[in-house]
DNA sequence: CATTATAATGCTCACTTGGAGCATAAATGG
DNA sequence: CCATTTATGCTCCAAGTGAGCATTATAATG
């Protein structure tokens, strides 16, 4: 007899408040203490498609509604933890960008960088990085040649650092055995000074990996920092918001000169009210634009 | 009462012969006049993950050993024409590349630019482009601006070309009625005089579309070409298979540059016989270098 | 009013990449 | 030797990218 088929859609959703990238997770509706991704069913009755049933749960349970989304991945491994006996549970996972980080209930929005923490470059190597990370990593590569040249080619200094690798770069942690996730998949006590980054239920931690990389590769063809960011914004703070997510420094004088060569935004003639100094224009995102150019 | 769930795996298997991109397909197991993409079932008991099964009814079925295996997306639509009442059909469908079109019993191997022909622009625009739809996008598009500039962007000539854009150019063909699904969605007879290229049964013309678009894509920065290639081979059979899939001819002295550059082939000292010509030099691809690299 | 913080802006320079062209060498069959 | 085919070497140009220097604009602060 076949097991039967269960189908969860995991969203990864995404929002940028105070120069940070978030994403939502809940505590509710599993009983681990870890946080998890929200994720919600298929009603194969009502939903036409599996996009429109993210959307339609993700409202009804956090409140957000949905600007951008996208399908990440379809997992599918076989998990002991996750199912129950006779059933066998595929997760489709997908990236959905939030203007606004409002507090919904039974959810909480969790920094990005307290899950992935060697991601955020933006004031130098994080420290976890370099007192525990590194050489932790040439510990577990000794004198396997292979072993050192993918943590050279991941988070060494030789090759520059590519924001795209998320998921790489948590997958070699993984196996190196320095997140929770391997010794806990094996049923197992990780070490606790080994370990770094908010934990999270599941394989959720390797999903929202995946987003981040996602959502890094796609920032430098497709605009879509907008769905981010209020209607009109500085350039500024567009900067700040594209940072925050790459998890690098921008020079800024470059970022202007590839903003008005895109012709993506045009200036609204209001001014920003800062605190002290200059202040700065607020630009409007010209949608029109990209409708024509992308579809 | 919830429909129940019935996963299938469907497979865009790509092989490079006699310089043309051809994807394997069936006329088997269903009962279209139509060729159909191979696919398959998910054992929910044996099979670990769901690439493992794919390889496992691949392999059984058509005899060919997968070598790289990629997800492509998740098709989850209701759709009546494909799902028995009181069911509902999840596709996940995955690109496949193998060395050889050797035949493969009740499968055949169809030429990608059949089914694609506005996609190979090796020898220029193909006439059915210039002929057929081009004029009939045209019509299409009227004086709505948008229509207009979509059309610009996919297939004309303001823009450069972009052969990574396959998704977005069929469905573009699909909104303006100029393939037969179109009508077929909507049980109605397609204009015989405006339909291109081969069609495919239920929405395998779009996966296929998704997968060479992806392919193309992946060509740039990953030397997937090496998979759909003997172990030896000369560095023009190199250039010709990647200009077979991008549609694109090359500029010979820049690629030799390319490849010199990545350094990801190895000269062998043995040379091809050629019926006529200089003999060229073969070439093997330089898998330990790749393996340190990306992964 | 000068100072200071902040942001916007103009400009230069070096370097890399990619596209395109010109010319030549090598090898082989006829 | 010639035609054919492939391999190679080299140059040029345009566009893009990364980094730095200097200056101007604006408003709050003392």
């Amino acid at each position: 007899m076949t097991r039967k088929l269960t189908l969860s859609l995991d969203a990864v959703i995404v929002a940028v408040t105070a120069e940070q990238p978030r994403i939502l997770t809940t505590t509710r509706s599993h009983g681990h203490a870890v946080p998890a991704l929200p994720f919600g069913p298929l009603d194969t009755d009502q939903d036409l498609t599996l996009e429109l049933g993210l959307r339609r749960w993700v409202t009804k349970q956090t409140g957000h509604d949905l600007g951008y989304v996208e399908q990440l991945y379809t997992f599918g491994d076989r998990d002991r933890r996750r199912e129950a006996r006779g059933m066998r549970l595929l997760s489709v996972a997908y990236l959905g960008l939030v203007k606004e980080a409002q507090p919904a209930p039974g959810a909480a929005w969790l920094d990005c960088y307290e899950v992935l923490p060697w991601e955020d470059r933006r004031s130098g190597i994080a420290a976890v990085v370099i007192n525990t990370l590194l050489p932790a990593l040439d510990r577990w590569a000794g004198r396997n040649a292979l072993r050192r040249q993918r943590v050279d080619a991941n988070f060494g200094g030789r090759r520059p650092w590519d924001p795209i690798r998320v998921l790489e770069r948590y997958e070699l942690l993984y196996e190196a055995q320095l997140v929770p996730e391997y010794q806990r998949d094996r049923s197992r006590k990780p070490d606790p000074k080994l370990q770094s980054g908010v934990e999270l239920a599941y394989d959720h931690r390797r999903i929202a990996a995946t987003a981040l990389g996602r959502l890094r590769g796609k920032l430098k063809y497709r605009p879509v920092v907008f769905e981010l960011l209020p209607e009109t914004f500085t350039l500024f703070r567009l900067q700040r918001t594209v940072e925050a997510l790459t998890g690098m420094r921008l020079h800024k004088q470059n970022f202007r000169r590839l903003i008005e060569h895109g012709q993506l935004v045009e200036a609204t003639g209001t001014f920003d009210r800062p605190a002290r100094g200059r202040p700065a224009e607020l630009f409007r995102f010209r949608r029109e634009v990209v409708r024509a150019r992308v579809y």
